[in-house]
RNA sequence: GCCGAUGUAGCUCAACCGGCAGAGCACUGGUUUUGUAAACCAGGGGUUGUGGGUUCGAGUCCCACCGUCGGCUCCA
């Protein structure tokens, strides 16, 4: 039934546009002093306000509540008896969490979807409603999800429902005016969700959808999301015979000798970036005794994520982080306060159980390479080295191009140690951002058990981010290895230590450069540079001869001497992403050159092969030091 | 781990209501000697993820386990 307003609202946004004279039909909401608003809403007196038309990007949020609702309404008609959960908008669309007395599969979406269109072409207008807790927990007696929001809702908050048709539902809004300004609307996928998102809560079957005002952006949104699929690196990863995964390893991928190229590229640079700014490497071993880790807290706060074995009855445990052994390391000699800050770095292979569903590719792994350091300061060095820390990450992510976010995490609920160095560690994270001016966002609880963190978080090309580098501060881990070095003063003094990652993992970085690039990285990542191509099998000695000055030189380089067709070489190499073909023939043999190829380009003509070796080793180069100018 | 889906050749995918497991690409052999995105012919390749069950008969139906995919939770 639809709900009247008993008292008109002051000045609506609709009351608003007719003032202004202006149309009023397609105002869905109201931006009022910079805060999207419910076009219900009564607009004060003196307000900045903007209205919100169907076709401005605003409205999507608006339209995609309502398209949740629509979903809402459509399984109750359909499935009556279904419990109802929450169905927010999202960043791509909307979804709806539900409990239906039988398990909704894939085959019930098309019904529901149809059913939701139908409702678009009733246009039923939307009422609001402010009602009482009373009120409102008689009004969903049948749905004990919304009564248990209801009675978690502060003392004199705002209860408002929406009605559309017979369908009312508990919401904060905003919505738009009637059902027919949801255009276009798809049902997409079907999952599992957490009632509250609480892991002990009944399980809930989350319809994802998405809406637009028109068909026309519904389409383009449906290309993008065909378009996001080629750039998966798990299919990139396979056609370019990078890495691949066997069920033997479930998330421990093996490194084909392609993505090994690749990775050795990462790794070498990485080393050199890091001799360059004062580190030294080391390596530690990959399972040690688990009374180790019982010291060091990891048997307490990390135990569930760790493998363990038996070695001559002695209980081992494989490394899930590095940082037990890079103390070792430094307690295998007795240090002055001269050597500080020492960094050691490591190129850690760790091991973490991660619960089966969570797996992803490379993005989501239970082993992994991390490019960890560990930095042993005296409290007087911390803030400088942290800001040493923040410049190399700069640094090395201008290289690739990453515009990244940066986040501040903070004492979590089972945190070690006390209150007070928690405090002052979060205030050392936070001065150092602040004095450099980077902006960052504060997610508080969320650090390591061991200390706070500052986390860095890549986009890949598709818009999500991924959590990369990390530096973390640590009074934890000297005071249980009891480390030391000897002061001016001549006397034992405790060092802090600052945990590193600046790629986070080599696996979960070379996923996200595989996706920014859709597999063709530039010329100094590409596991092959260079491809020799005969024309005729008359020409293999000459390509081969080419292709060995390539190797010889620094660059990675194979021929193809396939018995083939050239268009065939050329088709296979293109597939392949190979940045360069050097296609050699007669002409080529005879004046000593190559038929240079650019992938995606086509031919760019002949080049003495010398010549075009010292080309390519000078493109490396300056892909390699990239620098924004400053 | 949880919810749902799914698993056929190295890869992508066929195989009706339960009735002889197939194609393209890739691979191997041969023919061909090629000039900028796919030459031609032939051949090999499978205990249909694993283990049970139903049935005269199972890729197909049922159960369990494993992996994968989409989410949730978690995280580099």
């Amino acid at each position: 039934m639809a709900v009247e307003n008993k008292r008109p609202l002051a000045k609506d946004a609709l009351a608003f546009a007719q003032m202004r004279g202006e149309a009023a039909d397609d105002v869905v909401a109201a931006v009022v002093d910079g805060q999207l608003k419910d076009w219900r809403d009564p607009i004060p007196e003196g307000a900045s306000v903007r209205l919100v038309h169907l076709n401005d990007p605003e409205a999507l949020q608006v339209l995609r509540h309502t398209a949740a609702h629509l979903l809402a309404q459509a399984a109750l008609r359909l499935f009556p008896g279904t419990k109802l959960g929450t169905g927010p908008a999202t960043q791509e669309g909307f979804y709806y969490d539900m409990a239906f007395e039988t398990p909704l599969t894939q085959a019930d979406l098309p019904a529901l979807e149809a059913e939701m269109q139908h409702i678009v072409t009733e246009r039923l207008p939307i009422d609001r409603r402010e009602v009482s807790r009373e009120e409102a927990l008689e009004l969903f007696a049948q749905q004990p999800f919304k009564c248990e929001i209801i009675s978690g809702l502060p003392e004199g908050a705002r209860i408002t429902v929406y009605t559309q048709g017979g369908f009312t539902d508990l919401c904060a809004g905003p919505h738009v005016q009637h059902t027919g300004q949801v255009g276009a609307l798809r049902l997409l996928s079907l999952a599992g969700a957490y009632w509250r998102g609480k892991a002990g809560n009944p399980m809930l079957t989350r319809v994802y959808g998405t809406a637009f005002a028109d068909e026309t952006a519904l389409a383009r949104h449906l290309e993008m999301t065909e378009e996001a699929k080629r750039r998966d690196h798990r299919v990139l990863g396979r056609e370019l015979k990078l890495f691949t995964f066997v069920d033997e390893a479930p998330g421990m991928p093996i490194f084909l000798p392609n993505g090994m190229a690749l990775r050795n590229t990462l790794e070498s640079f990485w080393r050199e970036e890091h001799r360059l700014a004062g580190y030294q490497e080391i390596r530690t071993p990959m399972m040690m005794n688990r009374s180790l880790w019982e010291r060091s807290g990891h048997w307490d706060h990390y135990k569930d994520n760790m493998y363990f074995t038996d070695v001559e009855g002695v209980p081992y445990a494989v490394k899930p982080m590095n940082c037990p052994g890079a103390i070792l390391a430094y307690q295998s000699e007795s240090h002055s306060y001269r050597d500080l800050p020492l960094r050691y770095a490591e190129l850690g292979l760790v091991h973490r159980f991660e619960l089966s569903g969570t797996l992803h590719g490379l993005l989501r792994v239970r082993a992994f390479t991390q490019d960890d350091a560990h930095l042993f300061v005296t409290p007087d060095q911390m803030e400088a080295e942290l800001a040493r820390v923040l410049e190399l990450v700069d640094h090395i992510y201008r290289v690739f191009g990453f515009p990244y976010r940066v986040e501040l995490s903070t004492r979590p609920q089972d945190a070690m140690g006390s209150e007070e160095l928690w405090e002052r560690a979060e205030a050392a994270l936070k001065q150092v951002l602040e004095e450099r001016a980077v902006p960052y966002t504060l997610n508080p609880g969320e650090g390591a058990f061991y200390g706070p963190k500052i986390d860095f978080h890549i986009q890949d090309a598709l818009g999500r981010f991924w959590q990369c580098g990390t530096v973390q501060l640590d009074f934890q881990m000297p005071e249980k290895f009891a480390i030391e070095y000897i002061g001016e003063d001549n006397q034992p003094h405790r060092p802090i230590v600052i945990h590193r990652a600046i790629f986070g993992s080599i696996e979960r970085f070379i996923a996200i450069l595989t996706e920014q690039y859709v597999g063709a990285f530039p010329l100094w990542l590409a596991p092959v540079q260079v491809k020799v191509l005969p024309i005729a099998s008359a020409h293999e000695a000459y390509a081969r001869h080419v292709a060995q000055y390539f190797v010889e030189h620094g660059l990675r380089a194979v021929a193809d001497l396939r018995d083939g067709k050239i268009g065939q070489k050329i088709r296979q190499a293109e597939l392949e992403k190979v940045p360069y073909m050097a296609v050699v023939g007669n002409k080529e043999l005879d004046s000593q050159s190559v038929a240079v190829r650019k992938r995606g380009v086509g031919d760019v003509g002949p080049q003495p092969y010398r010549a075009f070796t010292e080309e390519l080793l000078d493109e490396i180069r300056r892909q390699r030091q990239r620098r924004e100018a400053k």
